[in-house]
This record gives structure tokens, C-alpha cells and sequence, in this order.
DNA sequence: ATTATTTATTAAGCTTACTTAACTTTGTCT
DNA sequence: AGACAAAGTTAAGTAAGCTTAATAAATAAT
């Protein structure tokens, strides 16, 4: 079985990649994970010796697809938990990210079976995010783009929200920046591409970093 | 925050103590936590620098009041886990306690209290074994005793089992001997304390190790 | 009471998952 | 191209939680 440890790091490699479009390196991982640099060098060298990754000194991770269905069984399990806690227990939608993150770790196959039926088998959790089918496949949300993409005047609704860090987090809480809410694009700024945007009735001011973990769907 | 580790420990003090009688020393232990002797020295001793125990060398462990709080909380956990996979999920007798045995470490307050609001503030889980209230106060059934105390002829229904290793609960298991039934002693055997038992039926004979595992009310 | 046996402890060593300090490689800027 | 900053790696060390082998204390048996 893997750690704790191990589970993070792919699932953080595999995030980092797949849901951000960043680079799985050193850097990146050491803020992600909240270790040093050379703990992520470390750990990098153990996983590739257990061929659940590529490492070559100086380049960036790359997951070997043994290493890929570890990162999207944690993301199955952290999603599914997120889902039940906030559905069944009625924890909030900044709760059930950490309470989440420990949960995942500890759930066997047949109690993770038992929850997803309990949920009718839901393709997204709270946030959005898609929750990986038990085989491994992710549904992707239908024509959803990134909220930089869009110009003066669109209109759309929220679908997806990355929660990448705890201050995103309590942005997003402290705008009601959520999924489902509808919003129209008022003004985009050229000059640092921030946003000015309408959502429900609130003007509020978004920086592109902040734009690229919102997904929409335009309202045509 | 105490590993996992260190409140595993705690927890099987105390069940080895106050649920099963049985004297908290470096075998035991070892046996319980399936580690070596050395092993659980070298915890006693961390603990007893914490003050969650008391460490004197070939003297029986005892907890302090500081650590009997963590082992309560740890065991209030893992019973209202066990209610809830069981109620709630559906999860059976035999699978419970496993799942139980990995969540009880990673439940925040919170969670643990939406659980507890879930389930209607349970008394009891599903193996009759009181569920710590969230004082601390530990409920016990009224006039409750083991099943070695009965004699000839006696009847009663079973409260509490006391599932104390993998094989006692495939033994409880096998047998359907689950909280509720009904029984009545056939024959107890002075040679060795064993006794027949009807239970819902069928005819089965008990080790006097099994009886103390389990708790009953009788019928008069 | 002495010996034998069980039980517990000490000692030494291992793995995992980290740390900081020093050094090396890579990429950028002029 | 050379210098420099940023990013990454190597080296050495730590703490937790284990292990086995050897030793000592407590308990039981004769």
C-alpha cells in the first residue's frame, strides 16, 4: 500500500498537471505539499524506483500511468467524501475540502463503493470538480472554458471552481463566488487582463491568476 | 496533535483495562497492537514524558486523566463511525469495526459532531458497546452482566459484544450471536466453566474466554 | 531457596519522511 | 559570451516508529 505521503505527492503532481495546467516541479510541489525542495527531489526519486514516475534531474515530473490511476483513486475518494459531506452532513463548501483531505486516505474500496451508490453515483462534486468514475475515466464538463477566455459584455454561468490553496478559498467564500451562480463579463482590462464582473448583482474585480480556477459555460 | 500511533496506544489501554478486565502490560500490548515488546516500551516511555501515562519498568500501565481523554475521544470516534457505516451505509457487523479502526484518526470536531446530530446522539453502536458522550461520560447498560455469571436454565438477551480480535468476531459471526437475541443456558459445565446455549434455536457451547465477551440482561 | 521460565527492558539498527546548509545546473539579462 | 539569479540537487542530520538480539527482572516450579 501506498503512504500517506505518496498519495499526496501524486495526487499534487496529477493536479498541479491536469487540473491548473502547471508545471510538476520542485518548486511547485514544495509549496503545494508544504515541504522543502529537496524532500520533493527525495520522494520524486523513491516514486520513480516504484515506476509510479519519470525522473531525470532538473526536468519536470512526468506520471507513469500506474502512477496516474494512484493520483485518480485519492481524487475519486477525496471528491466522493467532499460530496457526502456536504450533501448527507451538511458541512459547508470550505469545510469539506479539509476534512476531505484526511478521509481520502483512509477509505477502502468497499466503503468508497458504498458511498458513491448512497450518492446515486454523482459525475461532480461541490465544487465542480469532476469526480473519476470508478474505471477511471473523468468526465469533463460539456463547452466549459476558463473565465480569461472571455470578453466585454459575455454572459455565462460558474461550473467548476479550483481550490488551490487556502487563500483562493476564502476568496471565493468572501465573493460567493460559486457553482451555479450567473455572472456577465463588464469590463476587461487590457492592461493586466483583470476583469470587472457582475455576478448576481455584486461588481467585483478579478486578476487573471483568479479567472484561470473559474470555469463557465457562456449564455449565448 | 498525537499520531496515530500514540492514540492507537491510548485507545487499547484503555479497551484492555476498563472494557476486557484484562491487566495493560508489554505483552498484551504487543499482542493487541500487533508490534513488538521493545516497541511498546519505548511508547510507554514517550507517553509517560507527555503525561498521558504513567511508566514505571515491570509495572502495569496507567493512564492519566489526560491520556483516559484521548483514549475516550479516540473510542467515541470509532463507535459513532461504526453507527453511522452501519445505519447509514449499510456496511456489515464484520466490516465496520475495520473501517471505524482507520477514520477514528482523522475525524475533525466538527465532522465528529455532525455525525454524532446524524444519528440522533446514539448511546450504543451497532455491537452494544457504549458511544462515549461528548463530555466524556461513559453510559453503561443497566444491569448488565457476562454470560459466565449466569447458570442452568437462566434466559436473557444479549446487549453487548465485546469484538476484541479477528477471530472472536468470526466466531460471533458464525454463530449469529448478535445483539437482541434471545437465549437460554442449557448446561454449564464445571469442568472447565464452558456452556451450552440455545440461542434463537440452535445449540451452541461456550468457552468461558467467549462468555466474558459477552454482556446480557436476563429475562426473569 | 534455588532454578527455570516467562516477561520486560536495553542496545543497536532500519525505514520513512522530513530538515538545513552547501553546491550545481539552468535560464535570463545585458 | 559572461555574470547572475533562480531552481534543483547533494550531503548530512533528525524524529517517529518500528525491528531483532542480548540481557535483566519478576514470577512460577521444584
Amino acid at each position: 500500500m501506498n503512504s500517506i505521503s505518496v498519495e499526496n505527492f501524486l495526487k499534487n503532481v496529477f493536479t498541479l498537471k491536469y487540473d491548473e495546467g502547471e508545471k510538476a516541479s520542485t518548486s511547485n510541489l514544495s509549496v503545494r505539499l508544504g515541504i522543502s525542495g529537496p524532500a520533493i527531489t527525495d520522494m520524486a526519486k523513491k516514486l520513480a524506483a516504484k515506476d509510479l514516475l519519470i525522473y531525470e534531474p532538473y526536468k519536470e515530473l512526468q506520471l507513469t500511468d500506474a502512477g496516474k490511476n494512484v493520483a485518480i483513486k485519492v481524487i475519486r475518494r477525496h471528491r466522493i467524501w467532499e460530496m457526502f459531506l456536504h450533501q448527507v452532513l451538511d458541512l459547508d463548501l470550505t469545510e469539506v475540502h479539509n476534512e476531505a483531505e484526511l478521509l481520502e486516505h483512509q477509505t477502502s474500496d468497499n466503503l468508497l463503493e458504498k458511498l458513491d451508490e448512497y450518492l446515486n453515483f454523482p459525475e461532480f462534486d461541490p465544487h465542480g470538480d469532476p469526480i473519476p468514475q470508478a474505471d477511471g475515466s473523468i468526465i469533463k464538463h460539456k463547452n466549459a472554458i476558463k473565465l480569461d477566455q472571455l470578453s466585454n459584455g459575455d454572459k455565462g454561468t460558474i461550473v467548476r471552481l479550483i481550490y488551490a490553496d487556502e487563500e483562493v478559498q476564502q476568496l471565493f467564500e468572501h465573493y460567493k463566488i460559486e457553482t451555479g451562480a450567473s455572472f456577465k463579463i463588464l469590463k476587461v482590462f487590457k492592461l493586466d487582463k483583470s476583469m470587472e464582473v457582475d455576478l448576481n448583482g455584486n461588481k467585483i474585480h478579478l486578476s487573471q491568476t483568479i479567472q484561470k480556477r473559474i470555469f463557465c459555460k457562456i449564455i449565448e
